[in-house]
DNA sequence: TATTTTTTTGCATACGATTGCAATATCTTC
DNA sequence: GAAGATATTGCAATCGTATGCAAAAAAATA
């Protein structure tokens, strides 16, 4: 039953070659003659064997492994990014070795650690915050990192997120132009460059329309929060006739609150706008209006940017930002008639 | 820039120390001394140095890495169940390299190739079928396998699921005692072990009340076809007044359609019964009465199986069920009053 | 203190591949 | 067919660590 391994030097040894001559196969643009190519599969065949990813990588330096940190997938936002960046991924020759960073799983650093102890090629990292500390670490040790939906302020650290700037604004002139007078906008953890973008945006736009926020709340990306901070905002005097939510998820709980618990309906009484664009937001049930995280294209770009950095080390950073598009639905009126 | 690696070479030349008693001091249980022990991790945290796992695992055979195989992430049972295994997995000292099994991706065994390739000390497999040849490989490579939220006829395979006929069972109870007259059924995938044993415990308990299905069309687990599904039972000439779906994303489109596209009011004219109990189903523009499938015992349990199986090759397969209770909320009508 | 027992330590080898170098084989060309 | 050019091949070192073994050091016993 314990199983025996099977090495190139068992290959070798069949097809009656050197034991280089089996790794040159195995290595594309290696100099090997079309006689020992076919001698050599076809023991190799017989053997069942595969070369050793982790032998090959201790010599070649590169493993083929990407880490990919990411702080939480309740928000459907990650999993379709983490279903597309592995498959992207999967189809250049590399794997994804995934590393929560959750609040249990101890701090960043200690997860970062651990990452570089399995020779990653490169770090993705969803939704999670570098210290420069660490920023350094990996370009010590020659790991490039890209941060996938978030910026930071540090412009040597590459990052591919949404025009959150633009989408914001886009909100703003959607709502504005549909004759919403008292515009609210419930924001995520505000330690994220995507909420803080996105409430620029929002508000930008609306001082160019001589208007101002009606009302604010923090709902801190995070469901528990953006149903008090819904339930606070549409149980005030005077309340919002539109609210600009910062990501989906938090949308959807907003809409609950709003429809449900308050019996108040959108998008009559209140119209409501999401922003990324998940699935759920689809669904009639929600019908939710929202700006678009292009997450195929996001994941495009962070894909080949990644591998670029691998190829050659002394690719500078990039910051990359996707402009979406909004997306009407039902949620959100349109015009005030 | 080009960072020098820091070797246990290095490290043992700073100490005074030879290489190997380097590694033992990085080896847990090894026969080190307190003095060598502390002027090794003095001189490691002079240099920054952390063992290469790789390397590591090249001689030990243990690679800590566990291959996990997904189909989809779509279904939003999945993306928690990957949470929650990676977090349980990580506390161990494992990691998850994550295999896309797309349509896109290649076929199964292709991917199976490529996780064995990185010496792989386990696998677990969600929703995914394995064929008795690629099972009695990985067997071969010693490399144990656990199927997750699916069981195979194959007794030699473990699998973690819910016990999917007693929730069958459950659903069927619920609402022959809500006083439903006509039960439909919108079932998955055909192949599926979940399907399967969901629609014979939902059929069996029919049957114990001398009932049977009124009405019952494939979803296939799948988004549009389950909307096809959907629409075709509930534009018939009659239609059912409760439907139970063979999981909760199916289940959602079935309302959605139900609702919004036919007017019919959930409960009152047409109780839905889903199954796993995702997020989503306790929010309340859904609401969805289902059956839950406890994803963090189910993850418990695959992790502290596999990681038996790796400790100790010899330990036999196993199928682990896991009942999950029915989670009643609004979407299914109670009493028939 | 001498002797035995137990702990620590370093040496050297192994894990499974890649790769530079020199040697050999094959192909051109005249 | 000989000489030169080119393509293949095998040898041996290497990647970074673990570990069996024997030697050295420390601890325990008499």
């Amino acid at each position: 039953m314990a199983a025996k391994k099977i090495t190139s030097v068992e290959v070798a040894k069949l097809a009656g070659v050197s034991q280089s001559a089996v790794s040159r196969v195995f290595t594309p643009g290696a100099s090997v003659s079309k006689k020992t190519k076919e001698k050599v599969h076809s023991a190799a065949a017989e053997l069942g064997y595969r070369p050793n990813v982790l032998a090959r990588s201790l010599i070649t330096g590169r493993s083929r492994i990407i880490g990919l940190v990411v702080a939480y997938l309740d928000n459907y936002f990650y999993p379709e990014a983490v279903e597309l960046l592995s498959n992207a991924l999967q189809k250049k020759g590399y794997h994804v070795l995934v590393f929560m960073a959750s609040k249990t799983a101890g701090n960043i650093d200690h997860v970062f650690e651990e990452m570089l102890d399995y020779q990653v090629d490169g770090v993705i990292a969803a939704s999670v915050a570098l210290s420069s500390d660490l920023a350094a670490r990996c370009n010590a040790a020659g790991v490039p990192v890209v941060l996938f939906n978030r910026a930071q302020d540090d412009e040597r650290l590459s990052a591919v997120t949404s025009d959150n700037i633009d989408g914001g604004q886009k909100v703003a002139k959607f709502l504005i132009a549909g004759g919403h007078k008292r515009l609210g906008y419930i924001a995520g953890w505000e330690g994220a460059s995507t909420q803080r973008d996105r409430e620029v945006g929002f508000i930008e736009e609306m001082k160019k329309h001589g208007r101002s926020l009606f009302a604010r709340e923090l709902g801190n990306f995070n469901t528990g929060e953006a149903r008090k901070a819904a339930r606070k905002m549409f149980t005030a005097k005077e309340i919002p006739d539109a609210v600009f939510v910062a990501n989906d998820h938090m949308a959807f709980i907003a809409m609950d609150v709003i429809r449900f618990e308050l019996g108040l309906k959108i998008p009559e009484q209140v119209s409501v706008v999401g922003y990324d664009d998940v699935p759920v937001a689809s669904w009639s049930a929600y019908d939710l209006t929202t700006v678009r995280q292009a997450a195929n294209q996001m994941v495009a770009e962070t894909v080949s940017f990644l591998l670029e950095c691998i190829e050659d080390q002394k690719t500078n950073p990039r910051q990359i930002q996707i402009k979406g598009p909004l997306i009407v639905r039902g949620s959100a009126k349109i015009s005030n008639k």
